[in-house]
DNA sequence: ATTTATATACGAAAAAAATCGTAGATAAAA
DNA sequence: TTTTATCTACGATTTTTTTCGTATATAAAT
């Protein structure tokens, strides 16, 4: 599975989001969140790259096509996350759990679940 | 700060633990884990990007020019990891570190770190 | 002193990614 | 039916990153 661009990551996401798009709502969404805008056929040229690669699908049986993600979200995470945690800490998803946890705003629901999560793996243990 | 790119990473990380190195040191170590070689000149330049950016800086007071770097590798884990849970996590810290301890082998020593400092957090809440 | 090995500097080529312009097709509006 | 708007395809350009060749300087070896 080939890793994702940063603008395809970007696409991509907005794909898990909506399920389906046009080339047009994926790239009025994408021009919403940024300072510079980014032109139609750029999004399209992307997108139909993504497509060749096997990333995301399309029925192209309209003159309009609508596109949607073909890799799933979890599984792009899982890996990207591996490539991440190898590059940046060294393969120690300690170290990366502990910065993550230490340097952002968690709320106390989501600490609580994390502590269940770690007790559920030390009993399965 | 500018994000350093996957080479540049590379090199940092050799840095950081070496300390301080000269290019056919960093060049050799580059090649020892790796399949494909990469020649010295290759190394040398981005070195010396690495440097024009300011990432790392250099003793050239002799004939052989000692590099160290300059931004610290905590200091640099963060704003990566940051991007990167932006980007591929939508931000959720939680749901990263789900993933992280879920797929990884994480030895019982280290899930109970984990969950001390949760704890900790909880108390200085 | 001359040769040989090893450095840096520098520019340019190659590769990868992102951007856009234009042509041509199709549908909607007039 | 003619005009106008919207779409895809496709190639070309630009930008970013990586790669390396060559020139030149310096030190070491002979």
């Amino acid at each position: 599975m080939t890793k994702p661009t940063d603008s395809e990551l970007e696409i991509l996401q907005i794909l898990w989001q909506k399920g389906s798009c046009t080339v047009r709502e994926v790239n009025e969404i994408l021009n919403q969140s940024r300072e510079g805008e980014v032109g139609y056929t750029t999004t399209l040229k992307i997108m139909q790259i993504m497509h060749e690669k096997g990333l995301i699908g399309r029925d192209d049986s309209a003159k309009t096509h609508i596109y949607s993600a073909v890799v799933k979200e979890e599984d792009t995470q899982k890996q990207l996350l591996e490539r991440f945690m190898d590059s940046v800490f060294k393969g120690s998803a300690m170290k990366m759990v502990m910065q993550a946890l230490g340097n952002q705003k968690t709320t106390p629901e989501e600490l609580a679940e994390i502590k269940k999560l770690i007790e559920e793996m030390e009993n399965k243990k």
